[in-house]
DNA sequence: ATAGGAATTGTATCATTGTATGATTGTACT
DNA sequence: AGTACAATCATACAATGATACAATTCCTAT
């Protein structure tokens, strides 16, 4: 079950946004990037947390709005899932999301570290681009495990 | 946590310096003389105000000021800490690679969304500025170290 | 194979923490 | 007195934490 899960969710304590906001950005664009699939498991709520170092009912408030929005299944004793079948025009609907909450923390971290966006825009078009190793994917309805039915 | 961190402040009401004032000028002094070490935790706002006799709201807005100051670090239901500060002749490097690092990430993960660094630039155009609230120093900590457990 | 209890999962509820906003108080200056 | 402003207080609220609970799974003794 995505071993080190909780090792590719990055909180910042200190940005003003609530935790179990970062956690829910972060799911979702994960979902959006196909980082996680239709059906995978998540970490259970005991466990993110202990990794995260934050109060468990914190990561199952996460869970339980994800799970309204549609995205993930959390089933009491069983443990929560990315859903099988999300309605295909959320899918666009969370890339959306997920790119504005992506600029939006960009600018603020670079904010805190005192650079302007004008830098910025010149440090993206500096960077060497690497679009080659993610570029194209589609959101793929496989049906291997299947948690819920 | 400090147990007794109350007995340690010492108003004038008489003075004629605003209370908060007062508070933050000793915590600012008990960081200072090393008595407050970074990631310790400051009372409550309710519990300091009580031990203090006075508002807790009081309390609330010297440790906010703290907070803006790069003092502390107060987080909404968690407490509030000292802040671990880096030397400040590390500042610019860090900041430098932290900048770094921040935007390659940033390209990466956008290019997993399927968004082209074209539009990124775009984006951050258009995004709202939030610069406000980022002022003027630069913390540059990574979470885990500090508050809790 | 199966009944039953332990372990594991998410849920519900309330306490504790800082935050936001506006009212009240006090002080200085006309 | 009246006005203006800062400091403090009162109240309601949002985020997080602690604890007890319910649903499911897992394991073991029979």
């Amino acid at each position: 079950m995505n071993k080190n899960f909780g090792e590719t969710i990055h909180l910042d304590l200190r940005s003003g946004v609530p935790i179990y906001l970062q956690i829910i950005e972060q799911i979702k664009q994960q979902f959006a990037a196909g980082k996680l699939k239709p059906g995978d498991q998540l970490p259970t709520v005991r466990a993110l947390a202990l990794e995260l170092r934050v109060n468990f009912n914190t990561i199952a408030r996460a869970y339980r709005i994800l799970d309204e929005a549609g995205v993930i299944s959390t089933q009491q004793g069983r443990g929560t899932y990315i859903l099988e079948m999300p309605p295909p025009e959320m899918i666009e609907n969370i890339r959306h999301e997920a790119v504005e909450a992506l600029t939006q923390r960009y600018l603020t971290d670079a904010a805190r570290l005192g650079v302007s966006p004008e830098e910025l825009t010149k440090l993206l078009r500096a960077a060497p681009t690497r679009q080659d190793q993610a570029a194209d994917w589609q959101p793929v309805m496989d049906d291997n495990s299947n948690p819920d039915h």
